[in-house]
DNA sequence: CTGAAAGCGCTTACAG
DNA sequence: CTGAAAGCGCTTACAG
């Protein structure tokens, strides 16, 4: 049925290792015996099986990909770079959720041990932790795209996220905000305090500081960004920005403000973070700091095979950095350039 | 370094092929014996090689699939419910993408003839029509997840389109809107004749027509949403209601009505379609034509998987139906219930 | 420049 | 109940 390597070989002429050689590229052929197997395998439509490729070489030739889930508003943007430059350099790119808890890492477990794939790429691990040695002791090449800005014990990429924070701060005092509060994200994720950090810290070098009582937790949901502002509106004092630590947060804000008869932004600037589709569909629109999700997908990506070819493991994180994209909730339309969306790089 | 099913069967004093028929859970295994095989196995860690059993065995326990990108609203949805029955079958998932073109089609096909794969998910073949031919004469067991409601060549799972388009007029109609527009998708797209069909169905036997002017044809854009409405406003007849083939052009569709000064839902209702996350955000929320993406994609893998245990193919696509989701851009809040959507199953 | 043979790590008749 | 051997489809020393 399926045309096999000795196949190629008798109809040619030659032993398999000659087919080998040529499928392969080797020196060290005759011309005329190479041009003779090239039209054998064009004319059968022959194709190595990967099954058997990888059995003799000891390789795959394709990654692994575990995630916390797939339906994250930001993970399609992230897939996307990795697949993009896993595909160009001709390797597979095996998906795993973990959205079933410790039965899908154990399972996952069981590939990683399988060998079905060379190197693996590891999105925000959920509390894998523990599985992570497994993967650690087994020597499997792993780099980590690391939402929380955490530094794990592999090599990872993250994104500017003090940065991000301070740009925030710089384009809502830059628009004549003074009162700023802030709905962040989980107090325990490294992002959340990053980005409180770069916040505060152009806060006060502009001289003015942030109030405690503006700073509330939130849980990156559009609904903790609603109650957040129910909470400072009942027993708050007052403010005249938010900076929300990302967009699901900041709709949350939005809808909050306007049930509560806030204008946006001639009462209150938002500022969100992440730049999910949703962001440009808000009202008004929402200027927020981008995260570069596919850069980071392809970096990671590259980053990975880039192992699997030899290169050294870098030592620091690889940072992706953020941009400003300004939209109608920190600034009047009229203000704005034609397009109703202006973007400008981060600084450094 | 790595142990092997020969280094297990040396500990534990038999043969490979004992030690094969443990792993397998075949029968005719002393009791004694297969207990100390499994000790060894606990005690080493020993997992079988996939690409070893796959060459022996002719499988591999893995499905590919094929995108037509990562990015769209509604991917993610899919993914997820593909990957939890494929997950929880214990196969692997080797997502492929096809943006670029005619060479990410080559390049998948290469892995098709590769054999990397039991069984294929294709979702929206773009152009793949003459890649699949290569697939159906491989023999490979193929399931299409068409949102254009084509009927392919393969067994293939769909929304119901056209009950959807009907539940949408329903609905306005359900409101006492009277003069409704539409703003469709392509028209070569399948799911859009079924959206307009079953819309237009509704109108008619609610003895009113559908006036051809209010019928304006979109792109799945905001961007065609929001054009449309500028189109209808300036030189349309009047109308007191809209009906979007996706959310997107819905939400374009809202911010074209915002310009304009109309109020939605008082002037002007407006009905999208999918649910997408957006959809819960938009000023005001959008009430939409739920698309079950998730159950389209745990259908299609089920049936997969069925097909590779070898059950028949089914000769008619599996219809997942679609559902109405309340929101406030048809009717006021203070009618809605006190959740502020309310859903409800479409008839049959 | 070329091929026979061993090996990758399993499974599966076949024989006992 | 158990094992030796062949086979899955390749690659890779090794020898010529």
């Amino acid at each position: 049925m399926r045309v096999t390597i000795a196949e190629v070989a008798r109809r040619a002429r030659v032993s398999k290792t000659t087919v080998s050689r040529v499928l392969n590229n080797k020196a060290d052929v005759d011309a005329a015996t190479a041009i003779r197997v090239r039209e054998v395998i064009a004319a059968t439509g022959y194709i190595p099986s990967a099954g058997a490729v990888g059995l003799a070489r000891g390789v795959t030739r394709t990654v692994g990909m575990l995630v916390p889930g797939l339906t994250w508003p930001w993970m399609g943007e992230v897939l996307q770079g990795v697949a993009d430059v896993v595909e160009a350099k001709g390797y597979g790119l095996l998906l795993s959720t973990a959205n079933r808890g410790a039965e899908s890492l154990e399972e996952f477990s069981r590939q990683v041990s399988a060998k079905a794939f060379d190197g693996l790429l590891l999105v925000e691990p959920p509390d894998a932790v523990r599985h992570l040695r497994v993967l650690h002791d087994s020597g499997l090449p792993v780099v980590v795209i690391d939402d929380r800005g955490r530094r794990p014990a592999f090599p990872s990429v993250g994104t500017s996220n003090r940065e991000g924070g301070a740009a925030a701060a710089r384009h809502l005092l830059g628009t004549g905000r003074t009162r700023l509060a802030t709905v962040t994200g989980p107090r325990d994720f490294g992002c959340t305090t990053d980005r409180l950090t770069g916040f505060r810290d152009v806060v006060r070098e502009a001289g003015l500081t942030l109030d405690p009582r503006l700073i509330i937790e939130g849980d990156f949901t559009s609904e903790s960004g609603e109650a957040a502002i129910r909470q400072l509106l009942d027993s708050g004092p007052e403010f005249d920005a938010v900076f929300a630590h990302n967009d699901l947060t900041a709709a949350g804000v939005l809808a909050g403000l306007r049930k509560a008869g806030r204008t946006v932004p001639d009462d209150v600037a938002v500022v969100g973070f992440d730049d999910i589709p949703l962001a440009a569909h808000t009202q008004p629109p929402l200027t927020t700091i981008r995260q570069p999700l596919r850069e980071m997908g392809e970096t990671a990506a590259r980053q990975l095979l880039a192992q699997l070819g030899g290169a050294p493991r870098p030592d620091e994180p690889l940072i992706v950095p953020t941009s400003l994209v300004v939209r109608e909730s920190t600034q009047d339309t009229v203000s704005a350039p034609d397009s109703g969306t202006s973007r400008e790089e981060s600084p450094r």
